[in-house]
DNA sequence: TACATATGATCAT
DNA sequence: TGATCCTATGTAA
């Protein structure tokens, strides 16, 4: 689940959910200790940045919250919440709606300045259009010597890209992932980024990763795009492309498994090398 | 029952 | 680069 449109989505739904209320908050696993500091206490609002939550209540209490990997909120109406498993890490419930949060990387009480600290490591994120700024992501890949496919999946370069959206997004831009960071042209960076604006969205408002075009797979609308044709090239190695009919391919690249088709992303450094030098 | 794997990130070496 | 943490799920044994 957990990439940048995954926070936020959360976010949006948690903020709407339960900001303005009094919430109660515990920790039936009880590894985190500070849900005893909130109980009670009102939920002024919900903000995500990249894969990073934050949750501010009243009294300058700041919450955050990063899924990684393992990471799920559940969600339930309060007449209908289960009692919780014993790895929920956190609950948090109003008269209305209860979450229930398991396996998150984070889940802690912070301060301002370990909330500016953390803000500070982050790009530009594509779901925060109105105070990100692309040129930093851009300026921040000219900077690279790196693989692409390795610097798209830093933080610090662009927040709340993973590893679906880092694959997919180079497969629609026709781009190789182990082209250079630096060499990344502008015209293919801002087709990035602005792909990267337009699949995030999708996923957020939709709450599932679709990034391929409904055509490509004999669907009318992306809606309808069957779950096993969601993605172009994500853990599809061994598998045809669904443009050309290649074989998807597949390495580990910065410490993941990056997949891509070799025809459709050529003029990576194995075509280059492979070239006669005449 | 065990193991492998996964949409993440950090820390040590 | 490798070890480690966190949880759930699917497959193999």
């Amino acid at each position: 689940m957990p990439e940048g449109h995954t926070a936020h989505r959360c976010a949006r739904l948690h903020h709407k959910a339960f900001a303005g209320r009094a919430l109660r908050v515990d920790s039936p696993q009880g590894r985190f200790a500070g849900a005893a500091a909130l109980d009670g206490c009102r939920l002024d609002s919900v903000e995500a940045y990249g894969k990073h939550l934050f949750y501010r209540f009243a009294g300058e209490r700041l919450l955050h919250v990063h899924l990684g990997l393992f990471g799920r909120f559940h969600r339930f109406s309060a007449a209908r919440a289960p009692e919780p498993s014993p790895a929920t890490r956190l609950r948090l419930a109003s008269e209305r709606a209860v979450v229930h949060l398991s396996g998150p990387t984070a889940c802690e009480l912070i301060e301002e300045d370990e909330l500016a600290a953390l803000l500070a490591r982050l790009g530009p994120d594509p779901l925060r259009l109105h105070d990100a700024d692309p040129e930093r992501a851009w300026a921040a890949l000219q900077r690279r010597r790196s693989p692409v496919g390795q610097a798209l999946l830093d933080q610090a370069v662009v927040a709340g890209v993973g590893n679906v959206y880092r694959a997919e997004v180079l497969f629609r831009a026709g781009v190789h992932p182990d082209r250079p960071a630096h060499e990344i042209d502008r015209a293919e960076f801002a087709a990035l980024w602005d792909d990267l604006v337009a699949l995030l969205r999708l996923g957020e408002r939709s709450g599932r990763i679709v990034t391929v075009e409904p055509a490509h797979v004999g669907a009318a609308t992306r809606a309808q795009v069957p779950d096993d044709a969601r993605v172009y090239v994500y853990r599809r190695a061994g598998a045809a492309c669904r443009i050309c009919h290649t074989t998807i391919v597949a390495w580990p690249l910065g410490g993941r498994t990056v997949s891509a088709c070799p025809s459709c992303q050529a003029a990576g450094v194995e075509v280059a090398a492979t070239e006669p030098a005449s």
